[in-house]
DNA sequence: ATTATAAAAGATAAAAAGGTCTTTAAATAA
DNA sequence: TTATTTAAAGACCTTTTTATCTTTTATAAT
């Protein structure tokens, strides 16, 4: 459903608000050791968020990415809407035109309700929230 | 989720069983073009299912693809299966390797109950509960 | 037997996704 | 001010997905 890049951005994002500061930025290096992500492809997803405000970065000597507090109150559908849009949200599970509540596929009562959560999830938390769920304990982005 | 030539696969299939019996063969092309699919990639994903027994189908004139008895009792997850594998069931939906009911990512409590919901629906219904539904009204598989 | 028809097979190609490499620009520290 | 560091920019490459085109094979109707 997410690009492997949108998947990459997310994690990518959550571990800068895990671990940078205005004052203890990271380089793209760094996040794709941590997070074992292509470093190369990683720097380039990494320049597009900046570029969409998403994150921020600086350059030369203790440069890198860091996130700002309007960085922090942006939603992780902000960081999904930015790298993939919003497509997978409003298209039928087997590729229906005209797929509705009205003229249901044999799965839309399925798919329905579980794009809605998911999107409402996505949509409603900010990325401190996410950030404080894992800090918390209570879900987990394992560094793989 | 599913790959296009899955969705083209199902739609197919759905139609066949509902449009075809060995008596009335139905062409590639009579299908693509009902169903608003390029000719020649849907031969070759037809192909790739009569290879793999889940359609059946005569060369020459009155030639075409038809669904047996025991094609008819297939599962449409058999058709996922067949087209794109079943990983798409199996992985986390933020990339996580990790990630499982006892280190869930942050949306994982929702993904999982829809995944198993999805599957369930797919592997326990054949072919012909399927078309059954659309016979009935229940559900709607649109002519796109 | 011949012809027409339709799938099978296989080569080819276009587009998208995923990924790398090199050069340039900006910032800092020395 | 020079060297170093790091992101930005952009060219390039690989793989996968989506798709087309051509030739061959099987079958049925005549």
């Amino acid at each position: 459903m997410l690009s492997n890049s949108c998947k990459y951005a997310i994690r990518s994002v959550i571990y800068l608000a895990l671990n940078s500061t205005v004052n203890k930025k990271i380089g793209s290096k760094e996040v794709a050791l941590k997070l074992n992500m292509p470093q190369a492809f990683l720097a380039k997803i990494l320049q597009e968020l900046t570029r969409k405000h998403l994150i921020s970065s600086t350059k030369g000597p203790k440069g890198g990415f860091f996130l700002t507090d309007e960085n922090l109150n942006n939603s992780v559908l902000d960081i999904v809407s930015c790298v993939d849009g919003l497509d997978a949200f409003n298209v039928c599970f087997l590729g229906l035109r005209t797929c509705s509540s009205s003229k249901p596929c044999s799965v839309h009562h399925i798919v329905e309700p579980f794009k809605n959560d998911i999107f409402t999830q996505l949509s409603n938390n900010t990325i401190t929230q996410f950030a404080n769920d894992i800090r918390k304990g209570t879900y987990f982005i394992s560094l793989d």
